[in-house]
DNA sequence: CGTTTAGTTGACCGTGCTCAAGGGGCGTGG
DNA sequence: CCACGCCCCTTGAGCACGGTCAACTAAACG
């Protein structure tokens, strides 16, 4: 599928949004226009927000992974979300008063941060920004739906397989995908604490799927190989991503 | 903890909203007269929505529970959600084109249907009762990240426990709890879909939170002896509800 | 009454966990 | 420059939590 030239030169959040509900031009400027206030990086590895914590920032990724996670008491860890370039992280959150969730930096991270009233501003400027905002939200609830059905009702090898699909997919629509490949920088570990599984058990599972062919990961570089069966053992259907554009 | 004159006697969809964020008056009113517009009752069992289908329709539950549920082609089931009294369905669905999971009643349930048009009239109405919205479709994707924590990283006692203390603080604010008890209508098979645990696994589970003396599940009726004991099994911790009402 | 649906129990088994040990790569400090 | 420590990946062995299969009971319902 060729992208229009409109969208390939965009950055991530402009195409990731636009992939969820068609922005106005006027909105794509307006988000590119505030994107270049208030740009700050972040190592790996470092917590951008504790559960418990007041959420007052939204913050929009440009570049780097993080995830979304949980901890029990004692110790056990869930992510709950990869948090990719051209994710919006918390936006309309600030109506709550403290978060519920803990945000950490996977990798080293680029990200643009917004006050809530320049967020407001923002949204408020254009009403297709809006729409795509409150799509990102929607978005963000489906695939925990979906993570919730993977969690639940599906094996080791599935829950593997369906995590590499739905990065796979994501990472295309921000154009970080080349023929079949893209950056894959998290950890094992990473990987158990989003499947639920242990390190142990991701690894042989990455080996199973190493073995049939189906993909290679190495040097932090992840390549499908058979989509069309990784998916199929996945069973992954990527309608919960919403990329429709209605 | 007494509930205020102004609660107490209110019906369910306004008091869950106010527990989310504070209505004023003339929200308060402006929900009070739509919910006479057009009341829907169903049966047990039916499937108010299917993945797929467009999602043009907001649903605000009056009585009855139903649940939100995702199957896999070869016919696994995840309940991903309850909905209870007081809960809104698909506010903001709308944007997006089709529905990314199924709705089905567990019991008879009585709701009120809301067309986009009238919903958006409602919302546009009063800026309290928008973000009493915004904040019920937040909190529905905070029990979700909860639910993920829950089904990856919880063993099966703490699975079945933590549901258990969800269901009663949920029922509690809009007041179908009395002493520590409330009607608990759903089979052993939905517990299990909830869960990821399979039916005979919930019965002895079930059966060890009996025999510890935590809770009475008979009659679908469901009362718990020691709330302290049963949330400390389960890590239950209140706060991804957010009911604070900031 | 027969049929269906929900709950219960037992026996066996398998997926995935735990524990433990070892290897490779890389950064840091002596 | 090498030694050391740390992080991450890998592999093996044993085990346990929870699944599957099957049978039976009880209640609900036509």
């Amino acid at each position: 599928m060729m992208l229009s030239g409109r969208e390939s030169g965009q950055q991530p959040i402009v195409r990731r949004l636009n992939a969820l509900r068609r922005l106005s031009e006027a909105g794509i400027a307006a988000i590119n226009a505030i994107m270049r206030e208030k740009i700050l990086r972040t190592a790996a590895g470092e917590e951008l927000a504790s559960e418990g914590d007041r959420s007052d920032t939204t913050r929009l990724f440009l570049s780097g992974w993080a995830c979304r996670y949980k901890m029990l008491e004692d110790g056990r860890r869930q992510i709950v979300n990869f948090i990719l370039p051209g994710d919006t992280c918390d936006a309309f959150m600030y109506l709550f008063s403290t978060m519920d969730h803990s945000i950490a930096t996977l990798t080293p991270v680029v990200y643009c941060e917004l006050e809530r009233a320049a967020f407001e501003r923002l949204i408020s400027s254009d009403i297709s920004v809006a729409e795509a905002f409150y799509c990102e939200t929607l978005a963000m609830s489906s695939i925990q739906r979906e993570w919730a059905l993977n969690l639940g009702r599906r094996d080791a090898l599935e829950r593997v397989a369906h995590v590499i699909c739905e990065l796979f997919e994501r990472l295309k629509v921000v154009g970080l995908v080349e023929r079949s490949s893209f950056a894959f920088p998290i950890t094992q570990m990473d990987m158990a604490d989003a499947t639920g599984l242990s390190v142990v058990h991701v690894n042989r599972t990455l080996q199973e799927l190493r073995a049939s062919g189906l993909i290679t990961l190495r040097d932090r570089n992840l390549t499908i190989h058979d989509f069309q069966t990784l998916s199929n053992t996945a069973m992954f259907n990527p309608n919960y991503l919403h990329f429709d554009r209605k």
